[in-house]
DNA sequence: CGTATTTGACCAGCGC
DNA sequence: GCGCTGGTCAAATACG
């Protein structure tokens, strides 16, 4: 069997592209370091590609549990503003000089990216990993590109201020730029949460994208309510019996162990259930209540104490 | 009815 | 000051 594709390093989702590629494997880690350690095992002439695994490791961040964001900058959440836009417009010339910083949009536009910006390019198949819900609230034409950028906030959680921003490079359709702005203020979102008031699915949008009237580039509210978040790894990948080859090298698909060390990406039992139940679909969760481990099938024991 | 998407309008920053 | 541009809002609409 013959694939001729693009090798996807999955940032959250490890399991369903290497799923694909070979048998069910024994243990996870989603923990950067040992991902590039095991880039580096895997293929150890590509020790030189050094600025390839920064920058895997740099598209990487966006999914590190929350707390690995040290670097970050981003600004304590506030409140939404929701008055009426006469309201708003009064406000602003009353306050005219007068800091207006209870809205993202009211900040100053060269200090308004305070928030880290994270930009992956990803395929279109790629757009089906980031775990977040996603609304979107706007979309514009910009200059230079045939396509237009929408823009959307998390759903997950009121008061989140992530944000990303998705558009098709115009120097490949194929690629779609994603722009992350601001940090989720909440745990990771359960299939059902993240499911939750998105009946609206992309399948609908998507019909309607084919639709006969569409004569607009296409719609990207369907491709981002769509998953995103994989890291592209260029290469061509073969399968020969239970050998994988990546661009003619053998390579050893490693699973790494799934370590969770930060209580803020499953605040809850339900959010790490989610989690599991998002990356071992096919498995069966059961929890011990004799020592608070977590099993997936027979194969994987987390031991947590959460 | 609740939620998501669409889309025109609004706003601030920037360059001229 | 004016126009352009990017980002956001919110009413209207669509959908399950």
């Amino acid at each position: 069997m013959d694939w001729d594709l693009q090798a996807i390093v999955r940032g959250c989702s490890t399991e369903a592209s290497i799923d694909s590629v070979m048998d069910k494997p024994q243990s996870y880690n989603f923990s950067p370091s040992s991902l590039q350690q095991d880039v580096r095992f895997k293929f150890p002439d590509v020790s030189e590609t050094t600025t390839i695994l920064d920058e895997l490791e740099e598209l990487y961040k966006p999914f590190y549990p929350q707390t690995i964001l040290t670097s970050t900058s981003i600004s304590a959440p506030t409140e939404v503003n929701k008055k009426p836009k006469k309201l708003r417009k009064q406000q602003r010339k009353l306050s005219d000089s007068a800091s207006n910083t209870d809205h993202p949009a009211a900040q100053p536009k060269g200090g308004k990216n305070q928030h880290k910006r994270v930009v992956q390019r990803v395929t279109a198949d790629c757009l089906a990993c980031d775990k977040w819900a996603w609304r979107k609230y706007g979309q514009k034409p910009i200059k230079g590109s045939p396509y237009p950028r929408s823009y959307y906030r998390c759903s997950s959680s009121k008061g989140c201020l992530a944000r990303k921003q998705v558009e098709r490079s115009s120097a490949d359709p194929g690629v779609f730029i994603i722009t992350y702005g601001a940090e989720h203020n909440h745990g990771h979102p359960t299939r059902r949460s993240a499911l939750a008031g998105s009946t609206r699915s992309k399948l609908a949008s998507m019909s309607k994208a084919q639709g006969p009237a569409q004569n607009k580039p296409l719609e990207p509210a369907s491709e981002a309510s769509a998953e995103l978040g994989d890291l592209v790894y260029q290469g061509n990948i073969k399968k020969e019996d239970e050998n994988v080859f990546l661009d003619g090298q053998e390579i050893e698909l490693v699973m790494p162990d799934l370590t969770f060390s930060d209580e803020l990406m499953f605040p809850s039992l339900e959010d790490l259930e989610g989690f599991l139940l998002d990356q071992f679909p096919d498995h069966n969760i059961n929890m011990s209540a004799d020592d608070n481990s977590w099993f997936i099938d027979e194969s994987v024991t987390l031991n947590g104490g959460l």
